[in-house]
DNA sequence: CTGTTAACGAGAAATTATGTCAATAAAGAA
DNA sequence: TTCTTTATTGACATAATTTCTCGTTAACAG
């Protein structure tokens, strides 16, 4: 298990990369998008990322559609915290899982959180061909503690 | 481990207990809303779930409403799908995670799965007070395979 | 440098969810 | 049963969230 680091995830090139790997385009836009994630840790909400973007000249629609991309590209990931609100938190791309905060609210990533067993398990018993799955964890962080 | 059961999880005396208990009243809009919901193992979104009762005087609002009591007794559990969409899905009270099907959208409950272990791992690594989870597994049901 | 075309911003529109308030009816007491 | 209390309801307004349209801009391959 391991817990995520601070700083930045990705540079510029490894983001450039990953973007035209797929046929993206690398802009301005969508890296600003991805350092605004990459400097909260704790997750944004659109809502959130958007007020603070417009400020940059970088639109809602552009906000939306960059962080389509960004989930899609695998380094951007959603929680629920309990109230159902709609978080993104940065990571490097892969599957990982969140640990959510019920009063601030905030997320935490950790990796390596083996559920391999758990999934052939639910397979044998349910014949559903288990193809990956969704975790997230809640409850209170060392502050609010 | 065991799977949901297919008919009523709740007869009409247990479904007015539950809702007493925590003093809500039981309610024919409360009730019909808990059956559809029953009637449909696959899961509703509030939009399906509102055409439909919609037919039957039930306004969006109390849908809204009651979907919120529903899920604070622990008897409805939302699910996301591959593609976003936010779907409740009938259980009996108490927790359970969900297997859903990316092709026929059904959702599935399964129970006793642990995750104490995981739990306590998480709680040392990061301080986090784990209080709870929320797991979905995706994949293919044995019909769609 | 040039051409192709994905990506952009502005704004409209659609979807999803919550708030207000007078009328109604569930639950418990008498 | 009847009465009283008050949670719940429906209609409607409003807010919040997300998607779409389209003319313009610029990323990137050649
Ligand atoms: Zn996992
Ligand atoms: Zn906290
Ligand atoms: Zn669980
Ligand atoms: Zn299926």
């Amino acid at each position: 298990m391991s817990i995520k680091n601070e700083g930045s995830l990705l540079s510029k090139e490894e983001l450039k990369a990953l973007f035209n790997r797929t046929g993206l385009r690398f802009t301005p836009q969508r890296e600003a998008v991805w350092r605004l994630f990459e400097a909260h840790p704790n997750g944004l909400t659109v809502a959130e990322a958007t007020a603070i973007l417009s400020g940059r000249g970088i639109s809602q629609t552009t906000v939306y559609r960059t962080v389509g991309a960004l989930q899609e590209l695998g380094c951007l990931k959603w929680v629920h915290n309990q109230l159902g609100e709609h978080r993104f938190v940065a990571s490097r791309p892969g599957h990982s899982h969140l640990l959510v905060c019920r009063s601030c609210a905030k997320a935490v990533e950790c990796t390596d959180c083996d559920l391999s067993v758990l999934e052939k398990l639910i397979a044998q018993k349910t014949g559903f061909a288990v193809e990956g799955h969704h975790l997230e964890f809640y409850g209170l962080c060392p502050d609010c503690a």
